[in-house]
RNA sequence: CGCGGGGUAGAGAAGUGGUAUCUCAUAGGGCUCAUAACCCUAAGAUCGCAGGUUCAAUUCCUGCCCCCGCAACCA
């Protein structure tokens, strides 16, 4: 990942406000949350970007069917967004909302200099419209040559608008992803991506006259600012607006795949068009796409009525078995990975109950039992090796050493293999049980037995907090209460058994 | 011929041109520090179907079948 003078700028998207936040947006922004407390952990200043996109004839009409004016309603939604993501602990630099005044200010500023820089030209829009949804419709939403909704003919109509010339930069977008200057994973993105640029794309209208709820186009009041660019831009407007254009330029744009052609080849295209067509280092550095939930097998819908509020997974799991099992669900950047309800139990009590907080139950009890006094763990282990034991050459170390060399926790992490990572630290506290087992340092039939088994303990308790550590990005309380439970020798179940 | 993803033990997933791996569930044994938890062992897969290439294919090629996304709310 690029470095600015140990500055790393990471986002999620911005999630459009016509629906309540579902387990999809919690997974996106808790991937972000995790990069973001490994990267603080390891020192570093990271600004993470976050927020909602709440402008379009989408919201506006949405607004109405809840008897509410558009304001009102993204104020609620976005509310929900940010309660949600509170539960989860996200943490955040910043939620922007794109009706901010500050974010509309900055849009029009960048507008206009997109247009004396010459990548703006008035154009026609003609389509179809139907006067009853007051939109423009196409061929798709019709049922029979007629609007569904007011079963009438649309009427042919021609728009003036402004176009941004995409047409122009897609050889410098292509080439750019191509050298992997913008680098898109996984490989499968990539392609689809060049795929959708080999097929060819027309300039792109950056104008609406029949949308009132956006900005409006600074030189031409009558006229808003088409939703996809006005999002796009929030990850500029943020940093200009607060002064902190040093974290600048985007290190990673963390998305599912719907919206990758947006951010790989709109947001680019408007970034050159801005700085000058050579600005290639004001581009962002990399796009990741991952994968889908599916809830037992069906793609999550609004129509389905299957969509899962992350914030009831909070209520049964707690907030860091949420975290736990959401991550989880499936290898990150690969495939959609299915949500069985059921699944979620079963992995609770077997990774959760009966690996992780029965691990730290059964070592701290021992710790207590056989007086052992509490150990002083270095922190910031993150990457795992540093802890020192007492016990050299031991069968604990041995196991310990081996579930380390089987995955790299940095560097899996710092892939995006959040999984990977995770299996890292499991492989850590099966390495634990398999030693206390071997070790039965709960024996005490004699002085030298004692001794021996103090050390096993104390070097337990070592890796015992080298996990809390590993943890933090995680499962941020749970590593401060697996540490505190060390220090104190108190034990407390950390993930009670659900039946 | 729209485009794309996928079909591997009961469930969910890895994986590779040459003894098919992991997690959960199941069975037997062990242990008793621990959240009926932990440890060991076992059973369980003709790797969707049919052809082909090869000394050898689950892995490469061809055809077929089935599931699921993309056009409509939606990361």
């Amino acid at each position: 990942m690029a470095e600015k003078d140990n500055k790393i700028y990471l986002t999620t998207p911005i999630y459009y406000v016509n629906s309540k936040p579902h387990i999809g947006h919690a997974y996106t922004t808790l991937a972000i949350d995790v990069l973001t407390r490994y990267y603080r952990i390891l020192g570093k200043e990271v600004f993470f970007l976050t927020g909602t996109d709440e402008h379009g004839a989408k919201i506006a009409e949405a607004a109405q069917k809840a008897g509410k004016t558009p304001q009102e309603f993204c104020d609620e939604i976005s509310g929900l967004f940010k309660t949600a993501w509170q539960n989860l602990n996200i943490d955040y630099s910043y939620f922007i909302r794109t009706t901010d005044k500050s974010h509309e200010e900055k849009v029009a500023e960048f507008l206009n200099v997109l247009k004396s820089n010459g990548y703006l030209y008035e154009g026609e829009y003609a389509g179809k419209y139907c006067v009853g949804c007051e939109k423009f419709v196409t061929d798709k939403d019709l049922v029979d040559g007629k609007c569904p909704d007011h079963k009438c003919e649309p009427q042919d109509v021609a728009e003036e608008n402004w176009f941004f010339k995409l047409r122009q930069l897609l050889p410098k977008i292509k080439e750019l992803i191509e050298s992997d200057k913008l680098l898109i994973l996984p490989e499968k993105a990539k392609s689809e991506v060049l795929g959708v640029i080999k097929q060819g794309l027309d300039d792109v209208s950056i104008s609406r006259k029949s949308v009132s709820w956006g900005i409006k186009l600074p030189w031409e009041e009558s006229q808003t600012v088409y939703v996809w660019i006005d999002a796009l831009l929030n990850y500029w407007t943020v940093l200009q607006n607060l002064g902190k254009m040093e974290f600048w330029p985007v290190d990673l744009h963390l998305m599912g795949r719907e919206i990758l052609k947006f951010h790989c080849i709109m947001w680019p295209a408007i970034l050159l068009a801005y700085y000058g067509d050579d600005a290639i280092d004001q581009l962002p550095k990399q796009a990741f796409c991952h994968g889908y939930f599916t809830i037992d097998g069906q793609k999550m819908s609004k129509t389905i009525g299957n969509i899962v509020d992350p914030n009831d997974l909070i209520k049964k799991y707690g907030t860091d078995a949420t975290r736990y099992l959401l991550l989880t669900q499936f290898p990150f950047g690969g495939n959609d990975g299915d949500v069985s309800l059921s699944r979620l139990d079963e992995k609770y009590n077997s990774d959760l109950a009966s690996g992780l907080g029965n691990l730290v139950a059964r070592v701290v009890t021992l710790a207590t039992k056989l007086k052992v006094q509490p150990v002083r763990i270095a922190t910031q282990s993150v990457a795992g090796g540093s802890a020192k034991l007492k016990v050299k050459g031991s069968r604990l170390e041995q196991n310990i050493l081996e579930a380390k060399n089987k995955y790299n926790f940095s560097l899996a992490l710092e892939n995006l293999k959040i999984d990977e990572a995770l299996g890292a630290i499991w492989e850590l506290i099966g390495a634990c049980d398999k030693i206390i087992d071997t070790e039965k340092p709960w024996e005490l039939a004699n002085e030298k037995l004692k001794t021996k088994n103090e050390k096993v303990i104390k070097d337990l308790l070592v890796v015992l907090g080298e996990i809390a550590e590993m943890l933090k990005p995680f499962m941020p309380q749970t590593a401060d209460k697996i540490l505190e439970q060390i220090k104190t020798n108190k034990s407390e179940p950390l993930f009670p058994r659900l039946n």
